[in-house]
DNA sequence: GCCGGCCGATTGTCCAGGACAAAATACCAG
DNA sequence: CTGGTATTTTGTCCTGGACAATCGGCCGGC
């Protein structure tokens, strides 16, 4: 509201805060917060392996220090990179590091099909790691305006997603470098979108697009939008992170044919399965569920009743389908 | 991929599908999700109250009919209203319906100070209720062109907003509706930032910002970062939910002069104002920390060397503030 | 009469240590 | 090798106890 506030901070003496800075312990909900891995996690991991050590303040609560947090937030994503928490805690910091700073992807099976020929996309990595959000910017609208909204999505915004995932998977790319990204990739594609003429009456198919809680990964949503659009129908997006029973209920309200749903890799393969299984279940069979995005899981086991897109180029085709189906019922 | 997976549902009867449809019970965690509450504090409830009553599956863990799931979603919802569990338990299924269906806000004190005289804002609300997603996206894009985007933002947004928030406590809005919503004026607001022009150099104070792990309500991100550039200042936003080093982190990596993090009321006070104190702490004496939204900790709670901005006007003064303290530490 | 500090009740989070399903891996037979 | 079965690993769930933080009400002073 007013100075008093900030200047507050000098009857504290300022060498008091500064000592204050890395000796601040942390606690276990704030290292959850901090790390992704849940309390349960962390409090097993210590009985199993030993690791982390946290010290323990006035009440008996567990005190992580800095340097902890610090090394499970790598562990962490090396944990995302397809490594067990077993091998990893036998080995030295040395060598966690070593990997930590770009090793191979362990026994993870993605490494770089097609992301090897990943050439053209080192200008954007170099910007998004160059902090140049201006330069990003203008690069990506500069390429929208070439390739059109279409191959702008499905040629250059799909493989960059992926490398960019990579990048940070390989210690190549900071978690906030990552947020920076993906916000500035959103205004793009927010603005893509807004250019797409909207059909003038209720058009068919009529999409819901959402993620389950959880799931905080909302640029595939966007891409998809603009790929459902650039097709003629009817979207509403509910953003990320509906619950599952807001997701039938707006499916109704909407009058949704079709429910698509994203998935990034970062909720578990249960949860996946579970939800979809019990989306369809308490939606009408007249309405589709669609899943897609970059989740192993969706590939390896199909759910009865649930169509999986890998390609976003199948959209297209599916909507063709949709259609040719006979707009009502096309199963069922 | 094809029709496989979807005709695949032909071979469970559909018969069998639409029986699961409400039998399918939740898991813990499944109920966690959906409706907000912690896996300790369900148990701890049914220890103490007596509900939910889950029964159990076959391994022994709780399985949740959806009947417990939708009260429970009742419950949190009068929860953030203001009511105390102990007071809702006791009540009858009757009474905590008739609650929920628009009761007074409890011992919540923030029942419609200015709020009162709403009385324009109804046809917004209406449009959210009949779901015309739109109707509503035309009328805002009407009002932005008509107040101009500062006064779109504190004079419709800011008041809306507050609106959709009480209907939701009272039971007006779904949750589904609030995410439609927000979806729709964070397109209408990023039309309008990106119609700001951008200032030609580097221009300062520079401002990074973000909201805390938890705090998922990132319409206030973008109505700030509105009214920063209309003052002419730099912003890098990284959305919601950056973890607390990452903040740090990346107000080095952008040299940023204020991080300014956004509340909404979701965050437990401590975790607000610890998460404050140890940013502040973390952070150089000469990046200031500004913190805003409708969190009423902000206001009880100074956090010494934050700056609370509780009016969004106060934004353009504050920035004036900084220009006039000579750019580099106003303070200190 | 109203505001501010104190005190008891309420309530969410944390703890320990055991258990076990799901997933990953190792093993083995064809 | 390849496909299926045993075994290890690993995250989640369980119980029941404890206690700090918060809330509500009470009281006393300005």
């Amino acid at each position: 509201m007013n100075m008093r506030d900030l200047t507050g901070s000098q009857s504290s003496a300022a060498g008091e805060a500064r000592r204050a800075d890395a000796d601040r312990l942390w606690s276990i909900a704030a290292v959850e917060r901090e790390t992704g891995l849940s309390k349960d996690t962390l409090r097993v991991w210590e009985r199993r392996y030993g690791f982390p050590t946290p010290s323990r303040d006035a009440f008996g609560e567990r005190a992580y220090p800095l340097q902890q947090v610090e090394r499970l937030r790598v562990l962490k994503r090396l944990l995302d990179a397809g490594w067990r928490p077993g091998r990893l805690m036998k080995m030295s910091a040395e060598e966690v590091e070593a990997l930590a700073q770009g090793g191979p992807a362990s026994t993870a099976d993605t490494v770089t099909p097609a992301a090897v020929q990943a050439e053209p996309l080192e200008p954007f990595l170099d910007l998004i790691r160059r902090h140049d959000s201006a330069g990003l910017h203008r690069e990506l609208g500069r390429m929208l305006s070439r390739l059109g909204t279409f191959r702008f999505v499905t040629d250059l915004l799909a493989p960059l997603n992926v490398a960019v995932g990579e990048a940070w998977m390989r210690g190549r790319l900071e978690v906030f470098e990552e947020h920076a990204y993906t916000e500035e990739v959103q205004v793009v594609m927010r603005q893509a979108i807004s250019q797409i003429p909207v059909p003038q009456t209720a058009a068919r198919p009529s999409v819901l697009l959402s993620t389950f809680p959880g799931e905080p990964h909302g640029l595939g949503l966007l891409m998809v939008e603009a790929l459902f659009r650039l097709e003629g129908c009817a979207c509403v997006s509910l953003g990320v992170q509906t619950p599952l029973l807001d997701i039938v209920r707006a499916s109704q309200a909407h009058q949704a044919d079709i429910v698509a749903l994203g998935f990034s890799g970062i909720l578990g393969a249960q949860q996946v399965l579970e939800g979809l299984a019990d989306l369809r279940a308490r939606l009408p069979s007249a309405v589709e569920v669609w899943a897609g995005g970059s989740a192993s899981v969706l590939a390896r086991k199909p759910v009865p009743g649930v169509l999986v897109v890998q390609d976003l180029r199948g959209i297209a085709t599916e909507v063709r389908r949709w259609r040719d189906a006979g707009e009502s019922d096309g199963l069922a």
